[in-house]
This record gives C-alpha cells, sequence and structure tokens, in this order.
DNA sequence: GCCCCGGCGTATGTAGAGAC
DNA sequence: GTCTCTACATACGCCGGGGC
C-alpha cells in the first residue's frame, strides 16, 4: 500500500474509531465518554474529529442523547469487523498444530535424518496433519541458511553448530566400532595397535576429509589410524564394512539390525555424540518454530 | 533545549424538554 | 413564561510527544 491509500490511514486516529464504536453503542456521549475512561468534552471534541474526518454529523442532539445519521449506521458494521480484525492482529500469536500448513524446513546429516527425522515425520503427521517437513543435508553455509529463513532448524552436533546461535539439547550416543559377522574383534577387544593398522571407512559428508572424531581421540594417544575409505553417507557404512575387511567408528544407533556386521569394543576412549537443535534467534518467540522445537525434544527423549 | 501541535480536563455556554 | 434538569459544545490552559 503506498501514496493516498496510505496518507488516508495516517489520519485515522485508533481511538476515533473506538470514540465511534462506543456512541454507536450508547448512543450518548456522556455514556460513552465514561464507558472509554475519558470525560464529556474530550469524547465531544473527538466527536468533533470524527465529524471532520467523515465530513458528516455522524449523530445529531435529542432529548435523550444522540442518534446516529445515515451515514454512521452504515459505518456500524464494517467498524464492528474492522475492530474485531485489529483486537485478533494485536492478540498473542497462537499455533493450531491440527489446521497449520507450515512446512518446516530442517537440515541434519543422513544419520541424523534417519535415527532422529524420520521418528520426527511420523511424529509430525500424527499432531500435525496438513504440515510438510523438508529435510536437507547439512549445508556448509549452515549460518546464513538459518539466517535467511531458507532453514527452521539445524539438527547437528554440539561441536559443528555456529556460534551464538540459540540451542537446544536432542540426545546423546556414544560411538561403536562396527565390522563384518564373524570377525575376531567381535569376540575379543582389538589391541591400540591392530586397531591403527586396519584399514577404516571415513564417513566425510562434505566428502574428501579424512579425519573425524576418532583421528582427535587417537592423536592425543600420539597414535594415528589408517583411512583406507571415505564415504559421503553413514548410511553406506554398514554396507561397506560387511562386504570388506573394512573397520567404522559410527553411531551406536546407526548399528540397528544391520545384516552382516557387528559392533566390537573400541581400544580408545570417544566423547560422546552430543546432537542438538540450532535456529535463528529471530525464530525463537515463533509459536509454530517453539512447538516444532519442543516436538523434536520429545521424540529425541524417545529414541 | 526550544517550539509546535494535538489531546485532555475544567469551567462554562447553549439547547431542548418537562414541571410549575 | 420561567425555572430546572439533562446533555452536548466550546474556550482555555496544561501536558506530552515529535521535529528541529
Amino acid at each position: 500500500m503506498t501514496g493516498p491509500a496510505v496518507d488516508e490511514l495516517r489520519r485515522i486516529d485508533l481511538n476515533l474509531l473506538l470514540a465511534l464504536d462506543a456512541l454507536l453503542d450508547e448512543r450518548n456521549v456522556t455514556r460513552a465518554a465514561r464507558r472509554l475512561g475519558v470525560t464529556q468534552p474530550a469524547l465531544s471534541g473527538a466527536l468533533g474529529r470524527l465529524r471532520a474526518l467523515f465530513d458528516d454529523p455522524l449523530f445529531v442532539r435529542t432529548r435523550h442523547g444522540v442518534v446516529p445519521t445515515p451515514r454512521a449506521e452504515a459505518l456500524a458494521e464494517p467498524l464492528a469487523r474492522w475492530l474485531a480484525d485489529a483486537r485478533e492482529l494485536v492478540a498473542p500469536a497462537r499455533f493450531e498444530p491440527a489446521a497449520s500448513e507450515r512446512t518446516f524446513s530442517i537440515s541434519a546429516n543422513d544419520y541424523m535424518q534417519h535415527a532422529l527425522l524420520v521418528p520426527f515425520a511420523r511424529a509430525l503427521e500424527r499432531r500435525a496433519p496438513r504440515a510438510a517437513l523438508a529435510l536437507w543435508p547439512q549445508p556448509e553455509d549452515l549460518a546464513a541458511q538459518l539466517a535467511r529463513g531458507a532453514l527452521d532448524l539445524a539438527v547437528t552436533i554440539a561441536e559443528w553448530a555456529p556460534p551464538d546461535l540459540p540451542s537446544r539439547a536432542l540426545y546423546e550416543e556414544r560411538y561403536v566400532g562396527i565390522v563384518r559377522r564373524g570377525h575376531a574383534w567381535t569376540r575379543r577387544r582389538p589391541s591400540l595397535d591392530a586397531f591403527c593398522a586396519a584399514k577404516h571407512v571415513l564417513v566425510s559428508p562434505a566428502g574428501g576429509g579424512l579425519r573425524g572424531p576418532t583421528d582427535d581421540a587417537l592423536a592425543l594417544l600420539g597414535r594415528q589410524r589408517r583411512v583406507a575409505l571415505t564415504v559421503s553417507s553413514f548410511l553406506l557404512v554398514p554396507g561397506v564394512v560387511a562386504s570388506r575387511e573394512l573397520v567404522a567408528v559410527v553411531p551406536e544407533r546407526l548399528l540397528g539390525r544391520q545384516p552382516g556386521v557387528a559392533r566390537f569394543a573400541l581400544p580408545v576412549d570417544l566423547p560422546p555424540i552430543r546432537a542438538i537443535a540450532v535456529w535463528h534467534p529471530r525464530w525463537h518467540r515463533d509459536p509454530a518454530h517453539a512447538w516444532a522445537r519442543a516436538l523434536l525434544a520429545e521424540v529425541a527423549a524417545s529414541i
């Protein structure tokens, strides 16, 4: 809206419309003034401004008060509608999951999508059947995507989250080692030497990276492992390990009931995975966003 | 900090109707 | 015709917000 239309609206004082509403209801300036908490002359002044605004007397005096002119009568219904809309506009924002058609865009790596966001999608379908969920891979410019509103939330681990963004802890889990079923390590924990000498599969979502949390933990001990293969997806790891003489270190939940692979005890201590949700501050008080965050935390607590 | 403007309250004026 | 009551309008001063 621009130009003359905006100028017209600028001339309208909401208090004048409230005065008109009270006058239409009470048909008495003194009682309408009392209802609005102002004095009679103040409301009389407001009536004068209303008359100038609408270029109509609006009310004429009678023995027992005032009666509206046809112009004022005609204003009654649209005014009531406008005031109801205005009250709705300033009422506290609400979110109705059952009626919402909002699309929630969430990024996460493929493993977290599998472990957390697939159950979240089921919960969302139950609670907000008309809403939609868009899952995205973790972008390199995560903070920028959140700031632009391209993403509502990102599920990531605390160490990788952009600094200074609001976040909420979701779940913790530990790393486990996996090898092909029947491998000697499934019966006896490997030595650190054997572990470092084995051929490892490393997940590098961005592709090409040759370091992970396992390498950092080994580096603290002055050791190094042999990475023979990198893949871009956690979900590829069990299949790769099941068919070759490779070992991998993966989040515990990834193992599940994967055929052909079995876990083994790691000879090195790794810090737990702390999964968190992060978002941009501008969404912090958005009712729909807060509802989705709470649902995500609820699902995370149940997996 | 000063000035202007708009809105409000107090005091008062005005108009209409009823009682006598 | 005059007084009284009720209700709205007007004059004036004060105050707060906005612009410079």
